[in-house]
DNA sequence: TCTGGGGTCCTAGGACCC
DNA sequence: TCTGGGGTCCTAGGACCC
């Protein structure tokens, strides 16, 4: 192995969401199963026999109805209870083999392996890192292990696509960089999304290996420092670092209603449900902010238009739900135009920092001290008799949000709910 | 009729300063 | 009439990711 160099290895699971539904759902093995967004609006997971439709990735659903009945295929809802915990399931198995695990997103993570004498054997680690997974928690995992980042992506995607590699794809020399390069598409590299890839075919460059071997400093011209750095990834050079996710820079909830509401009423109440939820993560990782941004839309397809958007930035940062709240229905009520159809709303967190780092106001009369005991009195009812047993007033009870978001065919909350745990029949 | 949600990083441009 | 230049900080918006 060459000196100084790090040797990553990418973890991603195979069409996650799907296979999560699976776990459960035996019989769904090889049918054709979607997974949706809210709403049921768009598919984000399809399994292989879904993919093979030529069903992209984000298509309304509405747009394959037909599809769908003439090939039988089944769809949830997004049951996001369940794949957090198998999510984390997964994360807790891979943390075991490195001491650099650092989490990409809910069903990808990179481990450093520099550690593992050659590649070969990373790559024997990683097919039995592969089987643990697959026998204690029942997800397929794809690994891609390379020098770069982005080129472990690359291999990640070959050791889906051939049977071959047995789920474990290795990019360890020059003449395995060109040769995976020179047959991968440039659109499918990360980093170059829908605007980089139109200035770069009207270059001529179509695959991963013509973008590589091109001026850098055109890559730079045209895509700046992001475009550049991916052009170097691709060459071999590590420059991409991943953060790792516990540190939250934002924190935010929106949601698109199923409908537009023109009530401001339930507005409000989905919005204290969006403050609370927030500040209930920031208490969870000890952390406070600073800034708060209130918005809500009308749907960027509707021609009635209108926009509520206000920020607040705060002399004292807090994690109190109910001061969030406050601040986030007083800018509602001073903006609210009657008769709009909000489709979208939302509330953003941001300026986050530390919980023990606060800087008090002098000048503010009020008892941090008091508000942080009724808050920690809150949460600890709310953990032990389930979420929102005891709620603000103007939040809303569960059943109505599920109305307003029309969420109709979640599977159960298998591993995170008492009440849905799985039953067996001797 | 029906079109997701939650993030990150970077750049350009305005405000302000000396 | 002529109307600098370099620096910092902040924010909005673009692009990208899964």
């Amino acid at each position: 192995m060459p000196q100084n160099k790090h040797l990553y290895a990418l973890a991603d699971c195979n069409n996650f969401f799907v296979s999560c539904e699976r776990i459960f759902r035996p019989d769904l093995r090889n049918k054709p199963v979607v997974v949706l967004s809210g709403n049921d609006g768009c598919v984000v997971a399809r399994s292989n026999e879904v993919k093979q439709l030529d069903i992209k990735m984000g298509v309304p659903f509405y747009q394959i109805q037909e599809l769908v009945k003439r090939y039988d295929i089944v769809h949830f809802s997004s049951n996001f209870a369940l794949y957090g915990d198998i999510s984390s399931r997964i994360m807790k198995i891979l943390s075991k083999y490195t001491s650099d695990l650092q989490q990409y997103s809910i069903d990808e993570a990179f481990i450093d392996l520099s550690h593992i004498q050659s590649t070969q054997q990373a790559r024997l680690l990683c097919l039995q890192i592969r089987q643990e997974i697959l026998q204690g928690v029942g997800v397929p995992v794809s690994f891609g292990i390379a020098y770069t980042k982005t080129l472990c992506k690359i291999a990640s995607h070959y050791a889906k696509k051939y049977a071959g590699y047995k789920g474990a794809c290795l990019i360890d020399s020059e003449e395995k960089r060109l040769k995976a390069l020179a047959q991968y598409p440039l659109d499918e590299v990360w980093g170059i999304g829908r605007q980089a890839i139109k200035k770069l075919n009207s270059l001529g460059q179509h695959s991963a290996l013509d973008f590589a071997q091109s001026n850098p400093y055109i890559a730079q011209r045209l895509l700046h420092l992001p475009g550049l750095n991916t052009w170097r990834e691709l060459n071999g050079e590590d420059c991409i670092s991943v953060r790792e996710i516990p540190q939250k820079k934002s924190i935010m909830r929106s949601r698109t209603f199923a409908h537009g509401v023109t009530d401001r009423l339930l507005i409000e109440q989905a919005m204290s449900n969006f403050c609370n939820a927030c500040a209930t993560k920031l208490r969870q990782q000890k952390s406070v902010c600073k800034q708060l941004v209130v918005f809500a839309n009308t749907s960027r397809f509707n021609e009635q238009k209108g926009t509520i958007y206000g920020v607040i930035t705060l002399s004292v940062g807090t994690n109190d739900s109910i001061l969030l709240t406050h601040l986030t229905l007083k800018i509602i009520r001073q903006q609210w135009q009657a008769n709009t159809p909000y489709k979208r709303a939302g509330v953003l967190l941001t300026d986050i920092q530390t919980e023990e780092g606060v800087q008090q106001n002098l000048f503010e009369q009020r008892d941090y001290q008091k508000e942080r005991n009724l808050q920690k009195a809150i949460d600890k009812v709310n953990s032990i008799y389930g979420k929102n047993t005891i709620s603000l007033v103007p939040q809303m009870h569960t059943k109505a949000i599920e109305e307003l978001l029309d969420v109709g065919k979640r599977s159960p909350a298998y591993t995170t709910s008492i009440k849905d745990i799985i039953t067996l029949h001797c």
